[in-house]
DNA sequence: TGAATAGTGTCTTTCAGACAATATTCT
DNA sequence: AGAATATTGTCTGAAAGACACTATTCA
């Protein structure tokens, strides 16, 4: 029997029946909070509940392909999304074991309004990992989601400086004040400026654009740019 | 349609075959390096190849408890398992669509030995996330192994500082200087002694247990208990 | 006593936090 | 000029690296 007859037995074969889907957790930073993006789920199981967006993934689709198209098909939205963690308890889902990987996403402030109209997801706060409603009271969520929100921060703040993602929170360009921002949001306290300064100017991952900021009220701050760096560090 | 009505209906439909399967590299420090343990594989595809201890999950079972089947089943070896990343790049394995949940376990180095005889897998230094064979030239793993371990390195040096994983390396009461030399094989480089002997003693992770050293041919070390506590950091 | 390593002290450098001074732009 | 914020400087304390010293045990 050579590799290819086996491989093709192989595949007919029957297998452990278990789904593989994408969720994604869609932050924004507003303020000083971190935001995660919900949406009304359409469909039974959880029929009309809050939930985090995800699809069953494709045979012939890549994973993170997935969890783009969930976020496109489900809140309308086209971002870049970064894998934190496969979730794959026996009894999550009623319906059928699902693994489900998730996957977060990042909203620059000012798409979440230009993007408001048109999207199907709202966003909610989030402060030490937990999602809050309107009135600030802990939401209760359908699935592992709470649980899976709190591994995304989780994730997020553990690899804030060892990864350049923390960028997707931004425009292309943006000054050191807003990315600041940024990094208080997701840390959930402030920092020192003049030490976020040095750091983030000595860390190699910004360059400067020579530009300033427009339509401010006040002094103009200078903007810089993600540089294009090899991965992590 | 009840909710339950429908979801019998929908899991008797039919799904997108996705098989899951669970990987897993096993760490361990052997003088100045980290290993990883690889089998010979026992069937096709890429039979006799070595690889990564890995099985498919059952129906009702946990994502963790596959990956320390893999690891007893395949290897020999009964350790606690990590979740770092999943793989599921669409043409990863070439018998059928697989998602795989990679996983890492760490035993500590006296182990290694003492289950040498019965375990099935053999250790290979890793140098900067690339497997090495005796001869300390790359090797060429099958599938995306290469690529899983080093993800692997990766999460275990970015995770280093921040949780208590690290511990798995040591047996249950172990001195300081072993401690660092885990920690050197892992970073790849040499640390300084009295900053790590500081920096670990007020990190809360240890508790020093009274007793010292036996079997020594020089001054015994005191020896350390990892604490138990809540969670990461 | 000598070998070998444990454990500590000191000096220096680096870096973050606190605070405040100076600079720039708009109204 | 005054408001508001950007940007920089200074001081201080915490922590890490380099280096060397003292302490303890075994052979």
């Amino acid at each position: 029997m050579t590799e290819s007859d086996f491989i093709a037995a192989y595949a007919a074969s029957a297998y452990p029946a278990i789904a593989v889907t994408t969720d994604v957790a869609l932050f924004s930073t507003s303020g000083r909070d971190l935001g995660v993006g919900l949406i009304q789920r359409a469909e039974a199981p959880e029929q009309g509940r809050l939930a985090l967006p995800g699809v069953f993934v494709r045979p012939k689709e890549d994973l993170d392909r997935a969890a783009m198209r969930a976020l496109s098909e489900k809140a309308g939205i086209d971002a870049p999304v970064r894998q934190f963690k496969a979730f794959g308890a026996v009894d999550r889902d009623p319906r059928l074991r699902v693994v489900s990987i998730g996957f977060m996403a990042a909203l620059p402030a000012e798409r979440v309004d230009s993007v408001g109209a048109s999207a199907r997801c709202k966003m909610f706060a989030v402060r030490d990992g937990v999602v809050l409603d309107d009135g600030l009271a802990p939401l209760t969520l359908p699935f592992d989601h709470r649980e899976m929100i709190a591994d995304a921060v989780a994730d997020l703040r553990r690899n804030l400086d060892h990864t350049n993602w923390v960028f997707n929170f931004l425009p292309r360009e943006f000054s050191l004040r807003e990315l600041q921002r940024v990094h208080e949001a997701i840390r959930g306290r402030t920092v020192n400026k003049p030490a976020f300064r040095t750091r983030l100017l000595d860390s190699g991952w910004l360059e400067a654009t020579g530009r300033l900021e427009t339509n401010t009220k006040f002094r103009p701050a200078e903007l810089y740019r993600a540089r294009e760096v090899r991965g992590e560090r």
